[in-house]
DNA sequence: CCCCGTGATGCCCTTCCCGTATCAATCCAT
DNA sequence: ATGGATTGATACGGGAAGGGCATCACGGGG
């Protein structure tokens, strides 16, 4: 295979169509550009340049590879300051995960910031729960999760994204939907209440847990469900009552009522971003620089 | 700038995720092969593979790397072989210049048998009198010329390419025009005869003078004018009568009758190909060869 | 805890490549 | 016509680049 350097030698040649002045634009001697020129012939087995002692042209061969070698050198440029983008965080790929809920509150943010952040980026979106996101992120098939708050692994890194309320979702005719005014943590004591799974939503789970136990309240716990959706879903059919984040109400389901509840905390559910303490994806560097920097202003 | 050994190292590696297989690949040992990655990642100064004792891992920059590194490696072996098909004439570019008369011979011809010769050529049409082919002939802007035969140079080489009759070319009304049957030659004796200019349409003047010469008919040389859409012109205003080659009486002017003339030689407009000897254009040495190849057929 | 696997490093030698000097061919001028 | 100037090719020497061998450093697994 030719060189880099036949090529430049090449086109050097090609435009001066003359050797000595060609070398000095390459800032070498001619008889070394002579036989840059020889070794790219013989390599293409192919003449490129009729030369003469007093004229060099090019023949159509010559003519021909005179375009592709500049091409091949425009792109080899190219590549190497694209890569440098890449290694500096101006350009790239980011791949991102999120849960179902947290694409109704916050991912519309996050994804605003990192066009902000790095407007070259190409970024790679997955649904995923919050566990296998944790997964997803040490074994490198995610730069970056959005999820709720969690353990998280020694290789990871976690900062608070947000915090959002929670709604009671109610079936169209309950009782708690005709009362006026929001409601309580005691009023759910007895219901019908849809509940997060322990295993696939257990943020959930732990935070509704919490909050009851304080209130020594003990609402029914008729089904184990991970989904926001599957459990808005059986509110619909009027299966029983739930708490689901408020940005989760913006779905407006069929038959359902939304209230405001009173609860200790007003905004109990959390949001965080996580990814790998030792990240090697220079756009995420540059993503959560500028969340730190954007949010410090705020 | 990088080297494609170091691309095609990088690649190998990117591809194997393994220093000591990639070496085995390439055909070398690990150390160079080492060093070599190292000398790119220096050069491009960014990091693209991290690499532990026990684990190779594309860095983003790598991957995004990888894609360039291929598509110029790529774009390389395929200019080898083009430039290589050009040589040996099965592809490139053919310059082809026509005069306006043989546009409507053998042009169409010629395009054909190109095009069946060489397939993939790219060609390149000129349209100029005979005498401004042979000068971009020998200046290398030209590799074919199809045009009157003349005074070919030392570097030039001709053959005749076709030859067809001449036609009278009448306006409607004229006496000539309304007499039946073929005209002869001393039919034109005392007309108003548009003539070739014996400069730029040397060819057909000396022609036309030739074969007056020899009935010994002297028309009246009423104008001299170069092109035979110029003659048409005058001829269809009614400014006298003309010789013009048979194809050009496809052109269907207005006001202008076409009739056959009785001439010594049937055929006496003569056309040919000319190209330098010292020929450099692979596609005109194969398109040459096609030529006499599927003429010695006929 | 030792050994194996793997990438990095040190060292040597070959090969490649540049620069200087020179040759060969051609054009131009006297 | 002949000599000088121009220009690409060639010869040769020295230095740099690059590959192979031996070895090191480090981490994982038996």
């Amino acid at each position: 295979m030719f060189t880099l350097t036949q090529l430049t030698s090449f086109v050097a040649v090609a435009e001066e169509l003359h050797f000595t002045r060609a070398a000095a634009r390459l800032k070498m001697t001619q008889p070394p550009l002579s036989r840059q020129i020889q070794l790219l012939e013989n390599e293409l087995r192919v003449q490129l340049l009729d030369r003469t002692n007093r004229s060099v042209r090019l023949t159509p061969a010559g003519r021909a590879f005179l375009t592709e070698a500049r091409r091949i050198l425009r792109q080899s440029e190219d590549a190497a300051l694209a890569v440098r983008q890449v290694s500096v965080g101006e350009a790239g790929t980011i791949a991102i995960g999120f849960t179902a809920a947290s694409a109704h509150s916050m991912l519309g943010a996050l994804l605003e910031a990192t066009r902000e952040a790095v407007p070259r980026a190409e970024i790679v979106l997955r649904e995923m729960v919050t566990r296998d996101q944790l997964e997803a992120l040490t074994e490198h098939r995610l730069d970056l999760g959005l999820g709720r708050p969690s353990m998280t692994g020694p290789d990871l890194t976690s900062r608070p994204a947000g915090r959002e309320g929670l709604l009671a979702a109610l079936p169209l005719g309950h009782a708690l939907a005709e009362r006026p005014g929001p409601l309580s943590v005691a009023d759910f004591d007895g219901q019908q209440l849809l509940m997060y799974s322990p295993t696939e939503a257990r943020y959930f789970n732990e935070l509704l847990i919490s909050i009851f136990n304080a209130a020594r309240v003990a609402p029914v716990f008729s089904q184990y469900l991970s989904q926001v959706h599957s459990i808005l879903a059986l509110v619909s059919s009027g299966l029983g009552v739930a708490l689901v984040p408020e940005a989760t109400a913006r779905l407006r389901y069929a038959d359902i009522v939304f209230k405001p509840v009173e609860l200790p905390t007003p905004e109990p559910v959390e949001l965080s971003l996580v990814w790998r303490k030792n990240n090697d994806n220079p756009v995420l560097g540059t993503l959560l620089e500028h969340l730190s920097r954007t949010r410090g202003e705020s």
